[in-house]
DNA sequence: TGCCCGATGTTGACCACATGAACATTCCAG
DNA sequence: CTGGAATGTTCATGTGGTCAACATCGGGCA
């Protein structure tokens, strides 16, 4: 076939990527269901199949676009905590610095649905599943745990959590951020009116803080 | 068309009610995304199209699903409620209450993931949205989030959270189950073995019970 | 009593998707 | 330069959602 003049050849020359790409834009506006095989080939211009000669099939494109939103969750939190002024007594800064994780996070989700959706979703067919050993987060360790766990770690020098039970809080404060987030997208919260719905954050921001410097 | 002798005739006489059993089965064995209108009537031995004479579509077959599953969820904590002794101290049992609450809530999502799921999907084409007012909970509100905020409230008559933010407080605590629930359903906490998952849970509840009483 | 209409099922058809097999085109290494 | 590995394409199959047209049943009304 001769190629149009000026328009692509016979190979594309960087498919798997352009793939990603139309992959994440599906998935930015409707989710991780709408991340759908036929739909980013049709957008990148190839013929459907072509996408198995990167993918394993819709799943492993699904994966691949929620490791990047994952990474994209985490650089929210870390601006975020970058844009939070320091503080002289360190046990406040330490405070302030996981307020501002939490609110990265929370913020991400409210900005990015369909990606926050997406960094959370369970591709179909599951990746296989090894028992897997005890550590309280398998995976590669997914970077929005650690920077929630390393800033209670922070403050654990300052009245935090005791260190064996620091990984544990750390779950807790990822699931009270977690689930906060999820209400507010798709949950009972979702149509909140967005003055209250700070008010929830807020509140539930004060319950992490508070309630993980007992354990 | 006969009818088998000692079959169905025609008319199966309770269709819409066969198919919502069907469904809820493919629920409870693989989520909502396996609510799948033709496999429901197939398994209740009818065309696919007769579902339509008893719902939309699919998406209103898996909302009546998700609607019992909510209330299978409420059952569950209050069964878990239940079975807690009460105490003397009228602040110990409202904090049992509380507790034994979120160890229902969790246990079912652990126990009936595919259900609990389905309790939280979001059935596509959504539901007619109307702007909505300004309550916590909107919708036809949840039975779980009732009990939440009803335990809440009795906490708050010894020292816990002050009677204008236990809206706020019964959804921070609303988060954090929900959010630990899907974590170990899902997400990075899936492959916890049962031993460090109950610590996760414990410390997420203790997180709950001192971080609201602050509020 | 008997018939007619509305409720309830059925068939057949169409469209979107995932996925596999067989075939075509390119490109590069030897 | 040339042959095989990469990378795309076409064709085909199977599953699901949904619509339109048709069939059957069952009960209420003339």
């Amino acid at each position: 076939m001769a190629a149009i003049s000026g328009g692509k050849t016979y190979h594309h020359g960087d498919l798997r990527n352009a793939l990603i790409c139309a992959a994440v834009d599906l998935a930015t506006d409707g989710g991780p269901e709408r991340v759908v095989l036929r739909e980013a080939a049709r957008r990148v211009g190839v013929s459907p199949t072509a996408a198995y000669r990167h993918f394993d099939g819709r799943g492993e494109l699904l994966r691949t676009v929620k490791i990047l939103a994952q990474c994209r969750l985490a650089d929210s939190m870390e601006r975020a905590a970058a844009r939070e002024p320091g503080a002289d007594d360190p046990a406040l800064a330490a405070e302030r610095r996981l307020v501002a994780l939490c609110r990265g996070y929370v913020g991400f989700a409210v900005d990015q649905p369909g990606l926050y959706r997406a960094a959370f979703c369970v591709p179909r067919p599951a990746e296989a599943d090894e028992p897997a050993g005890g550590r309280v987060s398998p995976e590669p360790e997914i970077r929005a745990f650690t920077l929630l766990r390393e800033a209670l770690e922070g403050l654990a020098k300052v009245g935090g959590p005791r260190p064996d039970s620091r990984p544990a809080a750390g779950a807790a404060a990822w699931s009270a951020v977690h689930g906060l987030s999820l209400l507010l997208l798709d949950g009972p919260l979702r149509r909140l009116p967005a003055q209250r719905r700070d008010d929830v954050v807020e509140s539930t921001l004060a319950m992490v803080v508070s309630g993980t410097r007992g354990l």
